[in-house]
DNA sequence: TGCGTGCCTGCGGATAACCACAATGGTCGG
DNA sequence: CCGACCATTGTGGTTATCCGCAGGCACGCA
């Protein structure tokens, strides 16, 4: 796991410098590359912080990257920087979840506070990530039987009914809910499915 | 309760009858204002479908209608049309929840599937918020102690633990418990707090 | 004052859930 | 072949939940 610092790409090396003292000034830590393909080459899933594009650059461009990072699963907080006052670039990169998109040029105090903010949405995510990963991490321990077994529980079927529907004993039933409830780290059928409920509204 | 239809607002009569008659041929209904301050003026919480602002008109600008009717908890899905690309404007819009941003001039194909996408949000949407409302009006018709009970059966808690927590016999506990459920319409616990879960994942 | 409603309680029984102890049989990899 | 893991089942007992039946107390409204 890397530490979490804000990520700039653009083939200016004025405006790499530039964005690299601002930051530090505000204790924010960066590194930067000089062109798309440069950072796509270093990028790690395990990066954390935020992204810091330029629109235009020598080769690939900035939205191009943050298309090529999405399909790779990057969630990390971008920032887009324009000179050029492109509208539907803009919508179509916010609505793809871009966290801003600012105009050179820009007020650096409003920038370095955006890309702070950028790195606090990082670090909430990820904290809500880790607990959705542990989560499905408890759910990969379960068995295919107890998987089958709690699916009927949390749909409030009585262990009778459950053990009739698989066709098992109802002594089974209870030994695979009780694994369920232990494996799961709960006590209660009420505990499982709030749990399940919030971290997958609409999945299982 | 309106038939959901089309607002728009635009000061400019062409557009207005342009947008009508495109809109019209794509069979969705629609209805035009000549300003923000007129539609605000006819504006009841209970439209369906969705918004076409302007950017620039005289008087009231279309975001400062938006974010008037969103103070109004108003939340049909909302699409600028702007002829100055405005890029912070832009972004703002979208960010504050603007369904979409199109720049004039619009392909007229195009805005007409945004529209009707729109339209198909906002039908989402009511239908989502309907059921919420309904989950709503039940947990008004708790009384006190019943909500007092619920929210210790969906901590898990045994009756008697509730029972010594509220200073009251088990067996009213088993009352209250069983008029929840019987007043939200479920037969478990478990049934429960997956409802309320799903709704309100952050709230209770 | 009578009625409705909310809140409280007890008794007793049916049903469901939970659990310790104990055991059988199958699969898989070392 | 053995150990680890999984699915399965039984016995017997404790605890919890769910309910019908019955009743009491307080408050506010007609």
């Amino acid at each position: 796991m890397t530490d979490a610092i804000a990520h700039l790409v653009d083939d200016d090396e004025a405006i790499r410098d530039a964005l690299g003292w601002l930051l530090r000034s505000r204790h924010v830590a960066s590194r930067a590359w000089n062109s798309a393909e440069a950072f796509l080459a270093d990028y790690r899933s395990d990066m954390r912080g935020c992204l810091v594009l330029d629109i235009r650059m020598q080769g690939m461009s900035g939205p191009e990257l943050f298309d090529r990072l999405l399909a790779r699963g990057c969630h990390m907080p971008t920032i887009f920087l324009t000179g050029h006052g492109d509208v539907p670039l803009a919508v179509g990169a916010i609505k793809k979840g871009a966290f801003d998109f600012i105009e050179k040029p820009f007020n650096d105090n409003e920038l370095a506070d955006r890309v702070i903010a950028a790195m606090r949405r990082d670090a909430e995510r990820f904290t809500q990530t880790a607990s959705a990963a542990t989560l499905e991490a408890k759910l990969a321990l379960l068995t295919t039987r107890e998987r089958e077994v709690m699916e009927r529980v949390l749909a409030g079927k009585f262990n009778k009914v459950i053990a009739d529907e698989l066709n098992i004993a109802m002594r089974t039933v209870e030994v695979h809910r009780s694994r369920v409830f232990e494996k799961m780290g709960v006590r209660s059928a009420v505990d499982l499915a709030q749990i399940l409920a919030r971290q997958a509204p609409r999945s299982d």
